[in-house]
DNA sequence: GGACTGTTACTCGGATAAATGATGTCCGAGTTAACTTGG
DNA sequence: CCAAGTTAACTCGGACATCATTTATCCGAGTAACAGTCC
């Protein structure tokens, strides 16, 4: 029951691109700068953010990472199953048919009932996760963070944001 | 995002010395046997449950383990809790002060919405844990699970549980 | 025969190695911006 | 002066070491039952 340090990463920065104008992107090499992480390590999180859609990428120079969809759209389970995989915490490994007392398999077709309780403990987790959108992380911290804080974040931002010449509509 | 696979083994084993009579207790090698375990890696986890108060331990010969209170006083969380430690999942590492934009102190007394989000998230996870008592799981077992199964884990329990001779009540 | 004592075998408990997964780092493929050069 | 070609630098992406946590194991401390012996 212990979630990586990258799960925190991730949220931030893309709580961090949410700020950014529409089609323009951010390095990773910033968003590490700002949080004081491994630009190398970071990148493994943020391509496990962009295999799941979360975010795009765009090489070259003047690159970086971009939102794939709105902020209203992004949800912090999406993060989180980017993240740490989509398996469930809790793998019930069937011990109770390891033992000497193993009987044929018609005698295991119901689930296991400590699995299904800790299935739905988890459902219970995801749904709060699910409720909390990235717009909203975004809204809070405008509403209730320091001042100071948000000026110093908006102050990165646009000093580090790089705009796209084109393509300001993906189509997938 | 991983739960460690002694949890599983923990519940299961709490919940078959949940059909020990009154102070008779097991032994934790018939435990290890009864799941096909490794009898010495299954102690370390119920040293863990006898640690938080969720077994007591029995020495010397005709010894083991039983639960230090009714089942119906024990919970799912309880025992993920005992298992897995008390600290929540998702640790804030306070990434946003870790990097060239820090601010004096006074800029983070609010805490990390993140972080309240996260939490929020495992408090109701804890919440569903909390709710299934160990005798729902007995319950439930003993009610949709497969008759041959209930024979043989009764016939398990009844052959390796040991009796003590006294202190049928323990005042702490 | 009963009670005490020493032994013994069984239990738990903690200290000690191996393995898996997470963490961190490095170098290469690809792409786009900028520069150079020719018209 | 403008445009095309070339260069070059910057980006992401995946392959390679390092470390911590989990998993697994072994041996020792302790305790209660059991057998033997004395009264």
């Amino acid at each position: 029951m212990k979630l990586g340090e990258g799960v925190e990463a991730a949220i931030h920065c893309a709580a961090m691109l949410a700020g950014v104008d529409g089609n323009s992107t951010m390095s990773g090499a910033a968003m590490a700068e700002a949080f004081g992480l491994s630009p190398s390590y970071l990148l493994k999180h943020l391509n496990q953010l962009t295999a799941a859609r979360i975010l795009e990428s765009v090489p070259g120079p003047a690159g970086g990472y971009r939102l794939a969809r709105a902020a209203e759209r992004i949800t912090l389970l999406d993060i989180v199953l980017a993240v740490e995989g989509r398996e469930p915490a809790f793998r019930c490994g069937e011990i109770r048919q390891r033992g000497p007392i193993k009987l044929d398999a018609s005698a295991y077709v119901k689930p296991c009932g400590i699995n299904t309780a800790m299935l739905k403990a988890e459902r219970a987790y995801r749904a709060a996760l699910a409720e909390t959108k990235l717009s909203d992380i975004v809204a809070n911290y405008a509403a209730e963070g320091d001042p100071r804080s948000i000026a110093a974040s908006c102050a990165f931002v646009e000093r580090h944001q790089r705009p796209q010449k084109s393509a300001s509509s993906k189509q997938i």
